[in-house]
Order: structure tokens, then C-alpha cells, then sequence
DNA sequence: TAGCTTACTTGCATATTGCAAGTGATTTTT
DNA sequence: AAAAATCACTTGCAATATGCAAGTAAGCTA
């Protein structure tokens, strides 16, 4: 676990190293719908990821940076997970995403209707989205 | 191989499942640096691919429509690949990893300054790459 | 205090990756 | 024209990662 073998200086590769696998993207996503989630709200993903690799990737994420964790307000039992900056700072490359899966796949309404308010004031939802996500 | 295993209608989701792992976006940015590559020139890259990876995600990519097979103009042992448009499209998500990148690694200057002239006039740069990898 | 929830861990079968060594078609060299 | 090199892969196999089911310990709830 927690490998930073860098395999170049190459910016797409080394995000890669970071974030390139079939989870982790969705961990992200995760966090920038819901702003925290606990252990189990990434469960209920309709991916369904299993409960080891999930933690496998929280803690990768940890050790990179990108996510951090909370303790709960309400219980001791619970664990927040949350985006730091840097991990708020791929709001961009999420919504690029979007962009280029709208084009050319079938996606679900709502993230289709987000997307299409989204355009119409890029800088301003950023914006506002990493206000939101930052407190 | 092929799997069109859509896990949900998650626009982020829906991209994982065709190009989420680690080696298929390095590809796709070889195609955009040299806007036609050899099965060899692949294999050059500075993270070192292994043929058989390679191979299984070249036909993933093509299968997907993300890439094309084209013969070779001087050789008939040799293969071009290329982006089609659904590739090209990626620009704007390959585009901002950079930025992202760049805020949190060390990346090469190469890379680093391109970026920055980027910046500079995106929507320009993009128009231009878009049709110089079109042709 | 018994039972449930929460965040994980563990064990194990299966799938994917990575490495090294082929293979056959073409192309170049001698 | 034959031999050697190049090209785009394939194959075999060991190492690693994934996925599933079951388990565990701490904390909370009735």
C-alpha cells in the first residue's frame, strides 16, 4: 500500500499514480456530491465497491493528500472522510469528465442537467462549489 | 477483454469503465504528443508499458472507439494507431490533470511550460490541437 | 446488558499485471 | 536470394490485485 513510485515526471502519469484506477475517481465523486460520507455511504454507491478495496483506497487517498478524515460529531463509531484542497482541486478534471461522458454516453439525468447549469457559469459554480467544500 | 460492463450511469463511472486504469490515458496522451504512434513507439515511453498490456489495451481503446487502427503509409509491417474524435474529445479532461498535476508534483519543464501557454488562450489551443489531430 | 451498527480486517478464489521469451509476417542487409 | 533484423503482437508463468464472504472489535441503542 501508500506506493509513490512515481514511474515518470510526466503531470497525466503522475496523477495516475495517484488516482488511476477504477475506484478511486468514484470515492471523489463521492465527496464532491455529499461533501462527507462515512465508511458505509461510499458502500451504497450503486458501483458497489468491496469493503476492502474501499479501504484500500481511502488510505491511499489519505496518504496523498487528497482525502482527509474527521472524527464524527455525533459518535464516536462513525468516521468522517472529507477533500482537502488538493483533492477539491480536481473539481475541473471532474467536470471535464462529465463533459466528455455526456457526449458520448447514456448518463443519468440529473448529473446530465448539472452539467448543462453547470457550463452556462464554469468559473462562478467552481467557485462557489469549493466554497462549499472547503468549510 | 471488451467488457462493456457499464457499472452505473455515472458520467464518471461510465469513464472509468472505458479508460479508468493505469495505463490507458498515457496512451492516449502519446497520441496526443505525436498524433500517430507505432505499436513500438508505445513501448518507448519513459513508464515502460509491457507488450502484452499494451496490446490488450489497444484493442480495449479501439473497441471503444477511443482509438484507430490505420496502415502504415511506408510499411506493411508496421501499424498507426490514432485518436479518433471520441479521443480527441478527452483533450479538456487531459488538459485540466495537467493543471492538477502541476499544482501538487514536479512535472518535466517541457510539459510545465506547455501548460502555461495553454492557460493563456485554452480555448484557442484546443480549437487548433483538435484539428491538427483530426487530420 | 444484549443486540445492533460502524469501520474496518482476514481468508481465499479468481482476475489482472508484469516479465521474459517466443512467433510469424515483412523489410532490410549482404 | 538468403540471412538477419524489425515489427506487431502472443504465450507462459509468477506475482500482485480484486472481489466475495465472513469475521472482529469498538461504540451505541433499547
Amino acid at each position: 500500500m501508500a506506493k509513490i513510485n512515481k514511474r515518470s515526471d510526466c503531470p497525466i502519469s503522475s496523477s495516475l499514480d495517484v488516482w488511476g484506477d477504477k475506484w478511486s475517481l468514484l470515492i471523489i465523486r463521492d465527496l464532491m456530491n455529499a461533501k462527507q460520507c462515512t465508511y458505509g455511504d461510499f458502500l451504497k454507491s450503486p458501483e458497489g465497491i468491496a469493503t476492502n478495496i474501499l479501504a484500500s483506497r481511502l488510505l491511499a487517498l489519505e496518504e496523498n493528500g487528497v482525502i482527509e478524515k474527521l472524527s464524527h460529531p455525533d459518535s464516536k463509531a462513525k468516521v468522517l472522510y472529507k477533500l482537502t484542497r488538493k483533492g477539491i482541486d480536481l473539481l475541473p478534471v471532474m467536470f471535464e469528465i462529465g463533459i466528455w461522458a455526456d457526449k458520448y454516453y447514456d448518463i443519468n439525468k440529473e448529473r446530465k442537467a448539472e452539467l448543462k447549469e453547470v457550463k452556462k457559469n464554469k468559473e462562478e459554480y467552481f467557485k462557489a462549489k469549493i466554497k462549499e467544500l472547503s468549510s
